[in-house]
DNA sequence: TATGAATGAGTATTCATTCAT
DNA sequence: GATGAATGAATACTCATTCAT
């Protein structure tokens, strides 16, 4: 949240209709750009070529590329949030028992990620040498996170785990990671595409259950 | 090992004292560099001045900028797959039970991807766009996994889990996804650090313990 | 005519004063320079220094470096297409002898030559490496030679030659191969500028008037 | 003459065995490579790789790349010359009568520029830039040009024109010039290889000898 | 004498940013 | 505000020449 407004605070948003609209094109040409290479090398002339806007309007909307490329991320982890909560509070309404409603989180997150991959992994990569976009993209992480938690914490009863809340933690984190590496957001991206995504998530399914529904764990935690 | 070859082709490592000591230096410099941007963004100029050598001997020896980089990258898998394979062979050769061998190889795996973290980082983001680092990275990855694989497959017995090779396989990638996104590795970077590494790595343990303990999973398998 | 559109495609060329001026002040320092130097080999910061411009202004005109040669080749068989062809046209339009006519337009050609031959010189010579000079430059060849065979044509009657458009032809082409040879259009340089220039034209026009005059050529034609 | 001892000076000529060996061998090899790219542009580390020689015996020999270019010059021209020497004595052994004589010198000049062309062409394009070329090749158009007119005056009964040695220059500059513009040395190379090389030759005998069979002329030289 | 590794000035080209219109 | 031409620092790469071994 508080990430959002300093870096809304160093862009001009305008509010009538021509202004409006060659700003959204701007954006939407940098996201598509982006989105195309996987990566944020592109440049702004192309931005303003494609986009059919000025260099100069760019300027006159942000203070410089990184402006905007902040600006790019906060569109598109507007559409990522509200389709991961959506999705996570829909598969609470169904009051499934634990044993289905792991497996169904888990494909929504994954499906959720899997949606807007191509969109989110120039910031992946960006965020290693970007503070902006990591706290950017920390904040729509928690905000998964807090939803996932909450979902499963309903669930407390099933859960075998001596210490649920850090479990609960524990798994979410586990299993972003390994969505995140599967739809290759930079990390090791090797072995990214590897196997198959209907197993992986069944697998992925199978290990939060099992953890969470296992209560000889924790003796070992330091 | 095919993609080495390959990459040294392009190289020409010197045998004598001289020659050999002003290689070194430029392969530690760039690695140096690299390593304290977290990226792969030096220029030869940098690499020229710093590591005392002049840009014709750096072209004398790769014919581009991305010669040299896979030749680092080269360099620092070599440490890190003997770090790693002489870490694992040391656990099994331990001859724990199941319950203390997995928390044992968890660790051994996390601290030699942690030491050299630092080194691996810019690698990693690089493999995104460049397929040779992703291939050197992916061979490296599988070195590992089947080392970790064997070692686990000692312990076949004691895995409940219906599907045990498969088993492992998930078991290892969820753990490399875990640990590489924890130390940075560019993937959802934003969470890079967050909590506690002890913890991770107990809690990982903890994961694939009651994983390959569960009689119930791949019922849900396609 | 095509050649030059395929190259002008690749140039942007301004309208505005201020751009336009400046645009022109590249060209002209660029033909500056290879026209002192005898060749090619200038540099674009050569250019930017000495025409007041930036780097990037140039590189906002042309493409690349071989781009803007060939604006200038253009921008310079423009002048020679226009000098020779107007000349040409002068000498129709005084109606003389066949034995005047033949003096009057070597002459003509000749001088047209001479006054452009420093701008010239560098692209003959760039010609045998670049397809797109050599192009140009035969589309301007081709212009002079027609026009000069349409002349000479005019005299029909006067040519004994038995295939009076055959000889008009040899003719041309031995008159343009000695006079680009005398002034140093890189054939064989090394005879450059040997000689008096006057009696040169004469011979020329004399060998031209003996050629054409001679009813018993041809005989020994393939 | 003159010319070659100055650049001779330059030049160590080694008398042994081994190292005279090694000597021709850079010299074929830079030849070799002009003549295969048609420039002169080729550079010391190639000669050194496909010549087996080091760049050290390069340097050892000659004080520049410039020398070494000239010794490949004199080494194309002296094999030019003794071809074009030997091929006009043996015309002029043939005692034709002066309208066979004309088109079997045309011939033979023709053919020797021909058979040397690829040689000879890197060399024609660097005389503009380069003196000490353009004198070589002075020298040798000299020798060529001594001996033709010599063959010429043989004939001075059949020359009707009446300033025979002028006429003779004149002839021969023209010759030269049209089948250098033919074979592509560097001028207005836009036309080279255009037309039928037989036709060619044909051609220009055809007006040589109306030229020198023409009493009329030179009553317009100055 | 022979070697070939080392040198470094020089080149074309890119691109975020500025600013006159 | 809007435009897009102009700026110029920065970068990868070349190659004749030197010199330690």
């Amino acid at each position: 949240m508080k990430n959002q407004d300093v870096v809304q605070a160093k862009i001009r948003v305008p509010q009538q209709g021509r202004s409006k609209a060659s700003f959204e094109r701007m954006l939407a040409t940098a996201e598509q750009l982006m989105a195309e290479r996987g990566s944020d090398d592109f440049t702004l002339n192309e931005v303003a070529k494609v986009g059919k806007v000025s260099i100069g309007s760019i300027y006159c909307r942000f203070d410089s590329k990184d402006d905007m490329v902040h600006a790019v991320q906060i569109r598109v982890l507007h559409r990522v949030d509200s389709n991961m909560l959506l999705g996570i509070a829909g598969v609470r309404e169904r009051r499934m028992s634990f044993e289905a409603f792991v497996p169904a989180i888990v494909d929504r997150i994954a499906e959720a990620l899997r949606e807007f991959s191509a969109e989110m992994r120039p910031f992946m990569l960006r965020a290693s040498n970007d503070p902006t976009v990591a706290a950017l993209g920390k904040g729509s992480y928690n905000r998964t996170a807090t939803a996932v938690r909450d979902a499963f914490l309903e669930h407390r009863a099933a859960i075998l785990h001596p210490d649920p809340d850090r479990a609960v933690d524990a798994a979410f984190r586990m299993l972003y990671a390994s969505l995140a590496r599967y739809l290759g957001f930079g990390s090791s991206i090797e072995a990214a595409g590897e196997g198959d995504w209907t197993l992986l998530k069944a697998d992925l399914a199978d290990m939060i259950l099992a953890y969470l529904h296992s209560a000889s764990a924790g003796q070992r935690a330091a």
